[in-house]
DNA sequence: ATAAACTGTGGTCTTTAGTCCACGGTCAAT
DNA sequence: ATTGACCGTGGACTAAAGACCACAGTTTAT
């Protein structure tokens, strides 16, 4: 499948397409050698970037992603290594598991607030952070 | 306090404190007036720079975090705006928490592969998007 | 009272993650 | 065969979120 049909199912704009695969976090080759020199996608291509949506929705950047991606696919990489980034990866996950966890509950706390009417000045996210 | 201490409870740096203030995330009066021109920090303040630093962990924008704090404190908006924006955010959230989902089994697929030692090439986030 | 540490202001610089633009080649339909 | 949609390349531009620097006033400990 071409550019167009990558953006169409994913939603990231060609121009962006093109920027993950400058960074390296598609590893294509659109190789040359037929009539026209348009790059051919996989879906496996397909898969990594709506892969690269899921990380950045959760404020990785795509230095990150990079990095983890390098870990399942460099077996140069010692193993013990590669247990150490994915073991740190998932500590971060949980942590924004966490973060989530007390902005949810700030936020219900205030839409109920405002569903009873009962007036402004409600400073969230309060201690709950034990 | 001042911005010292913010500094050291927080661990963000004096600039980015004084960035979110020029952003108007923090509504203080450090006001002139008293012998020098030290900013007073309250723990309200405090507060909402460790809020800040949750939003953020999440991939939330400044402007977005902004928005959300103007909805609490504003009492120009009426109630139906205010829980329809409260509600997207919940919405947005409840996203994130599926990505989450996706990317953190994922990183446990690919660390139970490197464990048991059976190789490379782990095209991480199978199909669980149901 | 003097040095060290802290604070405020203002400005410039950087990185990240793209977007936009212009150009030229290609493919499909008419 | 020409028009419109598609593709690739390259380069310039932008917005967000700070970091960094220099300068000047202040506070504190010695």
């Amino acid at each position: 499948m071409r550019i167009g049909e990558i953006t169409r199912l994913t939603g990231v704009s060609k121009d962006t397409v093109r920027f993950y695969e400058r960074q390296g976090l598609l590893d294509e080759a659109p190789k040359p050698g037929m009539t026209n020199n348009y790059k051919e996608y996989s879906a496996q291509a397909l898969r990594r970037i709506e892969l690269i949506g899921h990380a950045k929705a959760l404020g990785f950047t795509l230095k990150e992603i990079a990095e983890v991606i390098a870990v399942w696919q460099e077996n140069a990489l010692d193993a013990a290594t590669k247990r150490v980034m994915l073991e740190s990866k998932i500590t971060q996950i949980d942590d924004k598991a966490r973060s989530m966890a007390v902005l949810r509950a700030g936020l219900v706390d205030a839409l109920a607030k405002v569903e009873t009417g009962c007036g402004d000045g409600v400073p969230v996210a309060r201690n709950l952070q034990g």
